[in-house]
DNA sequence: CATGAATGAGAATTCATTCAT
DNA sequence: TATGAATGAATTCTCATTCAT
């Protein structure tokens, strides 16, 4: 009997995780289309056909379906950037894997994409900030394995994580303002010359001194 | 008595721009730290002990307040800018000072620095999003120039200046968020060494084969 | 089950319609005690003890309210009108019936006369001019047809059909200002002997010569 | 001293009825192109060049205004009724005579015209109702005397006096609402077949008898 | 007296959230 | 658990009227 609940409330917990998803899916278009204080919870509702109620049963608050949203992508993101990372390859070859896996990421998700480049950062206290703090803080990591490694010279890793985060987000930027489909290619291509080679090789200049 | 119509009216005018810019410095504050919607003109009208009649005398509607105060900013940023560039210096050192005077006015400026970072670009029909752009097209065409003089290597100007500005803008960005004053000399160094400095160098990387 | 969906739709449907009849009968009366201009959503609101989103609920705006009052006082005038009216009878006795149904109509509903009569025609742009004019039109019609009968004179049938209708509404107008209870015998009465008969025994004026 | 004060109290109170005048005309047409709720003082103000400061020194209020406004036309409607009447004429003759004067001074102002068709009875308490009735007064009181004198047959003079003005107010209507031009000889002519005739030939028929 | 900027109560409308069914 | 009508505080904006200059 025990394992009966056990089972029904596994079922129950996984339909929950299904609605959930499909009101952020749905959310996430809406979002990405009108803003987030533009978008009402009883048009999120609707475009789900779910009652407000329901919506109010899978989620706290608006601000806590919007944390949601972002805390799944994000987790997302991290889990395809983490999944397609050698862990035995040099902190700059890691770095690069990490970079490429978050373009191909928001190039998947374009809704998200705009949504994160456009709320941010002031969207649901500042959310969004601290959640693309989180990402800047894995490219960071990978920015100090590679200074402890001798890759690249000795910098503040923060201030170099940000500036390679932004350009990114920019180069992204670029192409969703203006309606292009997002290439990760593209952006790899421009970040690839213009941030992570130059950091390398000052390096070389400075070993070759 | 012309004369003195005309000077009433001078004063006047001049009473109306100061009171504008009261309320637009008030504004300034107010939407830096809690946001344009959070903002309400019954609390813009308090922290400057106006009437709220008084405000939809100066302005049009809550909108147009909005708009107004990026307008001047911008106006101000594009003329500090444009008086402390050199006409007769290289492309590129005309770029390093157009930069230098943006970052200088954005130190001078947090409350904007933090509206311009952080409402972009949702907010009044993407008019933050024109105005960066605005801005962008500058450093464009100064990449332009120098491209064309050969002082560095043929790109695409437009991605190139997206990805400097971003570049400037994360790294404000950073300081603001941390609540560090803003350093024109932090952001300009890193700015340098890794932005433009790169740029040249590929250049003479090319020159150099 | 589909069954009962439908039932519960059904009851739904009903009980807002009569939320509907119950906001419009005080409003019926707040209008005609204060004005259109003068009577707000809040008033009416408290009026029938609803919350003023309820009644955004039930009607678009306030324009909205007004022109669903309208609206519906006139759809069943017409009603009441056709279904006292004998189709089979003369042109002028389905005319005679017409008014003294319009008269009864408004005896029983003293707030919508006073509306009618007041607020005409500078509300809710013009609506009320055209609802008249809808109800000038059926008198036209009969008017007309009583000329292709030969029961009255020819004349300019748009003409009559106003000059009858203001008459009446004059007589409602004297009744409702002088806070008299309206008697449709009173106000046919008056119609009859100094509008109706006057025009048709210049028929047989007409006839005799 | 004294004369001198009274001279220039005078000429004052004169420029100050001129001014008033002014207004008067400009707020005519206002209102009757917008309507009373849809002027504003600023508009008024602005459509004289006159400051706003001024109207409410010419005039109590906005009501205040308005009650002037048709206090003066109705004023000049009752003198030009008495100027073209003949006090010797027969009472119904007198009454052809003073309704002939009234359709001839509304074509004469359409913009009253249109207020006084319109805005009727809602408006400041009620103003254009008490000032129509004065009118119906006059009326009244000729066919009193017509009763009196055996002209047409005894009946409520208060209700025939209301028949006949609203009979040439509909009349009047319908040429504002179709936009034609208001020809006095029109008017009259309906209100003579169909109105006055008919009223008097009740009497010969009931003499024949 | 003239001015017109300033006032601020009041109006219409919205929308996140609740709760009776 | 699901529903969606109900709530009402909050927001933007207007405009008759006043009063310092």
């Amino acid at each position: 009997m025990v394992q009966q609940t056990s089972n029904s409330q596994r079922r129950r917990e996984l339909r929950r995780a299904q609605e959930r998803d499909v009101v952020l899916d749905a959310a996430s278009r809406l979002f990405a289309e009108h803003g987030y204080n533009e978008t009402g919870m009883t048009e999120i509702a609707k475009s789900v056909s779910f009652s407000v109620g329901k919506l109010y049963n899978l989620f706290e608050n608006k601000e806590d379906l919007f944390v949601s949203l972002v805390d799944d992508r994000m987790r997302q993101l991290v889990e395809v950037s983490a999944s397609t990372t050698d862990p035995n390859a040099s902190a700059m070859t890691r770095l690069r894997q990490r970079v490429r896996a978050a373009v191909t990421y928001f190039a998947d998700d374009p809704y998200f994409s705009r949504i994160f480049l456009s709320e941010y950062p002031s969207t649901a206290d500042g959310l969004l900030m601290k959640a693309s703090q989180h990402h800047v803080q894995i490219v960071q990591t990978c920015l100090q394995e590679a200074m402890d490694g001798g890759e690249i010279p000795i910098e503040d890793p923060a201030v170099l994580a940000n500036l390679i985060c932004t350009a990114v987000n920019g180069l992204l930027d670029q192409l969703i303002v203006d309606n292009r489909t997002i290439d990760p290619e593209w952006v790899m291509s421009y970040t690839e010359r213009f941030m992570l080679r130059p950091i390398e090789s000052q390096m070389q200049a400075h070993q070759a001194q």
